[in-house]
DNA sequence: TCCTCACGGGTCATTTTATATCCCGCTATT
DNA sequence: AATAGCGGGATATAAAATGACCCGTGAGGA
């Protein structure tokens, strides 16, 4: 009733004054860009932005006059009373955009057990990654039982969910184990240097696994038998928790200096979407797997909680690919793709 | 805690996006007055509102886009839906203005039970006495028990509050009585007709006075020891409830051709406010007592609930001087009014 | 019945506001 | 000491809000 009434103020007003929704966003989304920023200076905003560099500083000196920025000649920054602002903006951006009933929706439409969608598209703005970090990062931290096994994976977005968990006291006896290897790409963005920031934010523990990606089978089967290197294979295969970034392949193969064509030559069906190591084609079913170690798509499908977390327009297709596979039962994406997805399923 | 979330909001729209709010006041006012003024042209609401004509009809463009507003060769009318958003839009302005707050802050200052406040300025929007109307009627009609008996005074603010009463389905015994004789000025607004037109619309019975106001001593006293009239006055003075409007003393003298000059040198203090024919000194002392049957300030302090009703800054300091008599319990009063109040008692 | 007045809609010059693009002196970092 | 990037100022230009008309038309009063 008084819910209704929130919203109600709400509908009024988008109804009413219509024209101050846009003004609304951009300036939370020059806050909040700010925030990840700061110090930043009004030009280098302005090209983040993609506005002009007069409107932005219209904005800015509108912001600080209501005290939520400071300027210094290193360029402007939150204040206090800003930096306190923001969460609260975050909160009514998500009422203002209808994001809830769009969560609802999209878990109801794709049979997911929950879907957390963040305001703002990582493909224009790429902090969203870093807001998406943080949903991610709440949410584990809000689900995590004692003594649950949680296996990860890597990529850019898994980096930067690791970057936010908040540092929480440690959970009993939880542990964290990386689902491949996963040794052929960036540090920064492999699995195990995953699994050990989440599990010191967590405060519990971890295992590693150093096994390449992409070597020959022959010259995997000898790693395969070492027994510690069974054991965290075994225990990923079992997890209480799962949780994947979803990858584009084209961009994947670019990354990780694979060859694009000779993946798409091997691959059954044309490859859209990517998790743990194996392609998704548009229907869900697995187009190609690569020769890594690690849990398969039948042994994820077994596990009790499998989260996906993704962000961007660009990543729909990916998302959907991996979504029809029927084995993720948490969704945390941005509003873009959340958008996008919603029209997908509504043609 | 939901409750808190909602004025969150609003505070959080108002912050970051306050050049909305003049918008959407502008926006209310004129859908306010199309309600009032219905089938009006545009250039009328122009000068009714005090705004351009070409800015009043932008509004309305928009308005008529948003299908709250519906235009023939009569002039703009409002539609079905912007006939049902009116009442919602109303809320909203009450939140968005504070008003209640500044309710609270009234009643607590001048030692008040209830304070009811309209938005708008009835001096700047003649229709806000209509609303003022509502207000007190609705009020009036909740507020009312079985065989109560009510004493109203006249005015105009007395016959719009009349004329607005929602008609109800009778109270059981319910007796309406004018406070004092008022045949001195228009029929309309004499306290007989405002406490028939009462009585007709909550479905309550009345008695009339048929004694004319101004008139001297020697020719009222046959007229009072008429044992009918004596009725009504005794029963004035017993009732359960009293609601009177408030006059400013140089504009009643002129309404109803009486010499304001004498009224001043008759007066022991310098008039400043009105109510059932009694002059008010600033500091709430009687200034002078015109000639008339009906209760005296002595009856009425002795009443178990005083209802004032008044809109308009300009009323503002008659209001305060009558309320400085402490008699009134209840005061309804439009923003106006309310705000010039709320100035007087902080200095 | 006609007549007239106020209606909505169209137009356009004017003013006000927003925008884009420089320049400058400063300061923190290299 | 050099320099890159900062905030602040200035100005030409584009865009939008405004004000002031006219016009054909239909409703309501005579």
């Amino acid at each position: 009733m008084i819910e209704n009434n929130t919203d109600n103020s709400l509908l009024l007003f988008k109804l009413l004054v219509p024209e101050m929704l846009p003004v609304f966003q951009k300036r939370y989304t020059i806050l909040r860009t700010i925030k990840y920023n700061q110090p930043i200076g009004r030009r280098l905003l302005a090209e983040r932005l993609a506005l002009g560099e007069r409107g932005v500083r219209s904005e800015i000196d509108f912001l600080k006059d209501h005290n939520l920025l400071e300027s210094n000649a290193a360029g402007v920054s939150l204040t206090e009373e800003g930096k306190k602002l923001l969460p609260q903006l975050s909160l009514l951006i998500h009422k203002v955009e209808g994001l809830a009933p769009l969560e609802n929706y999209l878990a109801q439409k794709l049979d997911l057990t929950k879907v957390v969608i963040v305001p703002g598209d990582a493909d224009q703005n790429c902090e969203i990654l870093h807001e998406l970090g943080q949903a991610s990062g709440a949410f584990l931290r809000d689900v995590v039982q004692d003594q649950w096994v949680i296996a990860v994976t890597g990529g850019t977005t898994m980096a930067e969910v690791a970057h936010n968990i908040p540092q929480t006291v440690g959970k009993k006896d939880v542990l964290v184990v990386p689902g491949r290897g996963g040794l052929g790409e960036d540090v920064e963005i492999q699995s195990n240097t995953i699994a050990a920031e989440i599990a010191q934010r967590l405060g519990a523990s971890y295992r590693l696994l150093h096994v390449p990606d992409g070597i020959q089978n022959e010259t995997l089967e000898p790693l395969l038998s070492d027994h510690k290197v069974q054991e965290v294979i075994n225990l990923s295969k079992k997890a209480n928790l799962l949780v994947h970034g979803i990858g584009i392949p084209e961009v994947m193969a670019l990354r990780r200096d694979s060859d694009w064509q000779s993946i798409q030559r091997y691959s059954r069906k044309e490859p859209v979407g990517e998790a743990f190591g194996t392609y998704f084609a548009a229907d869900g079913s697995v187009a190609l797997v690569t020769p890594t170690v690690g849990p398969k798509v039948e042994d994820i499908a077994k596990l009790d909680m499998v989260v996906a977390v993704a962000g961007g327009k660009s990543k729909a297709d990916a998302i959907m690919s991996v979504l029809r596979a029927s084995f993720v039962d948490v969704l945390i994406v941005d509003q873009g793709a959340a958008e996008v997805i919603k029209k997908q399923i509504e043609e």
